[in-house]
RNA sequence: CGGGGUGUGGCGCAGUUGGUAGCGCGCCGCGUUUGGGACGCGGAGGUCGACGGUUCAAGUCCGUCCACCCCGACCA
């Protein structure tokens, strides 16, 4: 490609309103078009890349025996109702009506799609088991999207979908699926760790998510070095250390004025934080036959915990949790500050499960500046639900091991699912066994979006001049420029540069040549800009000599080396950075 | 949805007590220059986010709305 017929600018510096490196980056280097929020246009520069990186992708798909396909972005609503997620997804699903007013929705996933087409076709054991997938754009309207590529609305996913017979058949394809995606991290040379997940609007029972760990990662990770147990915060497991056992002491009255949060309470009392009991409300939507409804929930973790507000609506089985408003507190009974378990109905108490072990809490006493030393639970109070609500946090012990947990931050760049029957059983997606029953699909899903793929391998890899891609997702292998004008001899060296980039695009090197009618420094700028990993300059200097200078780009040596050899010298480096990234690939441990 | 911020040419920005819009980069033409974002001269390009109001006069003051960014909530 000559970069004089190239669609797309560099610029001198970044838009004000990208902050992360990988947003300022692909924008000045022209990779990225921003159109609204959340939705850019890949110009043809990013667009190479991401062909690159969904190739590798069904590469690996193939390699497990997926097959491709392309299944539709926009669905009727019927679909989705089918599964009931038509009602259990809220505003981040894009819905419209045809022109004849049938609902219709955006995909923001395919599994739906899937069970539509499966109910059909699969008929048979005989058929199964069976892998799927395609590479499709998907549409959700995020509350907020930002940091350019990693988080948006409108993104391109490879998403496959595993089916079979028994468990242990998507026990396998799971497995399969697990080593597939670090191969292909590792293929676009991102690192990555797995990390166990929840399961989230995908229902399922076991999910994994692919974290890239980095300080602009919005997700946060709890990781064990000691025995490698990793887990997303929302789940993370911890274990919790008890206090020590007390006779249960007689329920007392204490006046504690302005004593509203856990610190001033403890301070107030002097007790450690640990032996109160800290009140959170939330108001859970929770569905039912007849549709949404809201429920006060009065949730107790220990003084010196946190609560973990994905755990709470794994325990109370909401669809939905949002803080509840102190007149929503105030209308159950409970007074805000001062709220206690003790004396209260018709609310849903949930503990956590610490609670029951721990003896002679503090807790409020439901009036104004006052609070109940030695609560105990079962005694004084009791709970509908017991659960671990608690969240891990940085220092915490594991669950697995008991060695104190790091909590880092990561971007998820992929996840896979095992979603079990769900999906088939609600459409009736079934097959005849060889028992001769009719059983429901097993199935698995697995996504990887390519955008957010691309946008954290730039994050990883730049330095203060741009971007440094690898070269199995470079939108080039080489950056070819012609440095003419000056006092030497330009025609000259424009012949060899042209002749150069005719004889590597016959070897099948992929050449942006850099023709443009621009200084050495312009050149050699935007070249670092936009990252490619070699850069051959053709110039009067070397010319002289015989030669033309070779540089990559993440190295800092320079060197010339003679023209009649340099195709043969540049595609055995192409071949050896090809080499260093995909001979790479582990076989990873399934954990 | 809560908190904070920003909207002026493709990008980055300035614009005074209200007086009819400017700078740098980029773009076009001519010339000089040529191995790390050169220089001179001459140009093109703006309904100042939108609507309404105040005023003789609004980029500037007031109101409403919209868009975008950041933090949080939320999220595969």
């Amino acid at each position: 490609m000559r970069m004089s017929r190239l669609l797309s600018q560099t610029l001198r510096e970044a838009p004000s309103d990208a902050e992360i490196a990988s947003h300022q980056l692909l924008i000045r280097a022209g990779y990225i078009k921003q159109l609204a929020a959340g939705i850019f246009t890949a110009m043809p520069l990013a667009k190479r890349s991401l062909t690159k990186i969904e190739n590798i992708m069904r590469d690996e798909m193939n390699k497990i025996d997926g097959q491709e396909m392309s299944m539709p972005v926009v669905h009727p609503a019927e679909i989705w109702q089918a599964t009931g997620r038509w009602g259990k997804v809220g505003p981040e699903m894009g819905r419209f009506q045809d022109r004849n007013g049938r609902e219709m929705v955006l995909a923001m996933t395919h599994e739906e799609a899937v069970v539509d087409i499966i109910k059909d076709e699969i008929q048979s054991y005989r058929q199964l088991p069976m892998m799927i997938y395609h590479i499709q754009t998907k549409w959700r309207d995020d509350p907020r999207p930002r940091a350019g590529l990693i988080r948006v609305r409108e993104f391109t996913m490879k998403d496959s979908y595993s089916l079979d017979r028994d468990w242990a058949g998507l026990d396998l394809q799971y497995a399969n699926h697990y080593q597939a995606y670090f191969n292909i991290f590792a293929r676009c040379k991102l690192p990555v760790i797995a990390v166990e997940s929840d399961v989230g609007m995908m229902g399922g029972n076991m999910a994994h998510e692919y974290m890239y760990l980095t300080p602009v990662g919005e997700d946060t990770l709890l990781i064990c070095d000691e025995c490698g147990y990793s887990a997303n915060r929302q789940i993370a497991e911890l274990q919790k250390e008890k206090a020590g056992e007390e006779k249960q002491k007689k329920l007392k009255k204490v006046a504690t004025p302005d004593a509203k949060t856990i610190v001033g309470l403890a301070e107030y009392l002097k007790i450690p934080e640990h032996k109160t009991a800290k009140a959170v409300f939330m108001m859970a939507a929770i569905q039912d036959q007849e549709g949404d409804k809201e429920k006060l929930v009065f949730a107790i973790v220990r003084g010196d915990m946190d609560l973990n507000e994905t755990k709470l609506l794994n325990a109370v089985g909401a669809k939905a949790l949002r803080p509840a408003e102190e007149s929503e507190i105030a209308a159950s009974g409970a007074v805000p500050g001062y709220a206690s378990p003790v004396g209260l109905k018709n609310i849903m108490v949930v503990v956590d499960d610490l609670i029951p072990e721990s003896t002679n809490l503090v807790a409020g006493a439901n009036e104004e500046g006052f609070h109940f030393m030695n609560v105990n639970y079962g005694r004084d109070f009791v709970a509908d639900v017991v659960a671990d609500i608690v969240a891990a946090r940085d220092g915490d012990a594991c669950s697995k091991c008991g060695s104190p947990m790091k909590a880092l931050r990561g971007v998820e760049v992929g996840n896979i699912f095992k979603l079990g029957t769900w999906y088939s059983e609600a459409v009736g997606a079934t097959f005849q066994d060889s028992d001769g029953k009719e059983k429901p699909v097993v199935m698995g899903s697995y996504g990887i979006g390519s955008g957010r793929l691309l946008a954290s391998v730039a994050e990883e890899y730049n330095d203060k001049y741009g971007l440094m891609m690898p070269i199995t997702i470079a939108p080039y292998e080489v950056h070819l420029v012609e440095l003419v004008g000056g006092k030497g001899d330009s025609e000259k060296v424009h012949l060899a540069a042209e002749k150069l980039y005719q004889d590597l695009i016959q070897e099948g090197v992929e050449v942006l040549f850099d023709d443009r009618d621009e200084s050495p420094g312009v050149k050699f700028n935007d070249a670092d800009l936009i990252g490619i990993p070699l850069r051959l300059t053709v110039g009067h200097r070397a010319l002289q000599e015989g030669g033309i200078e070779i540089k990559i780009r993440h190295e800092s040596e320079k060197k010339v080396i003679p023209l009649d050899k340099v195709v043969e010298i540049v595609t055995e480096i192409i071949q050896d950075l090809y080499a260093g990234v995909e001979d790479n690939l582990d076989t990873v441990e399934f954990k």
